[in-house]
DNA sequence: ACTATATTTTCACTTAAAGTGAAAAATATT
DNA sequence: AATATTTTTCACTTTAAGTGAAAATATAGT
């Protein structure tokens, strides 16, 4: 029924792992750019969840690019975006073109 | 010959038609944003330039999006930039597989 | 060559997004 | 109730983007 893949970790550990501070993952959070899932109002981060971020991160610090930019290219359904984003996170967008007043 | 297309105009009428500064676009050609074609030392820009340049303000302003992610997305020949950029500007990344040092 | 004018470049400053520290608030646990 | 954990809020720091003003460079006219 469930598989290592299943695992999912606290927000502090996720944090530590990504080397950033856990006010940065709740941040993100804020964007949409990231959704745990919720067992209360405790945050778990899933594997794929995580090499998101990891991904998310390389994009901003490796590359320069910028939050916004990151949502722009998940509302555009961007191809190299799309194969490492989580379904919930794309999910979060997919209003978009119906309401454009979303998060900007 | 020649026709209306071929048109090009000074940088302070384009700042100007853009709602910009002229530091601005003199900013922006640090990063080969824009190459403006030159005649002595001063810098004519051509329809082609200016609107991609006001493709470039509305992916700032109106998206949000940074400087450095439209670099990107140029490096990684963008369906929908490309279709808007100029091949002198697209020509200017042309290098990149080969240097990772360039303008990061 | 000298003066006036236009364009570019440099320096220093402003503004806003991204990120973080610390404390307060909320919820859970013993 | 007291303690511990997680979340939220507030205020601050840092950096990219953008700009104002002056200095430097080039161009044109006399």
């Amino acid at each position: 029924m469930f598989n290592e893949s299943d695992k999912s970790y606290p927000i502090e550990l996720v944090a530590e792992f990504l080397g950033v501070n856990s006010r940065t993952l709740y941040y993100y959070e804020r964007f949409n750019l990231v959704v745990p899932m919720r067992r209360g109002r405790k945050r778990y981060y899933s594997r794929e969840d995580i090499s998101w971020l990891e991904y998310v991160r390389e994009l901003m610090y490796d590359q320069g690019m910028n939050l916004r930019s990151i949502i722009v290219l998940i509302k555009r359904r961007d191809g190299v975006i799309l194969t490492r984003c989580p379904q919930d996170v794309v999910n979060s967008f997919k209003n978009y073109l119906m309401k454009m007043d979303d998060v900007f």
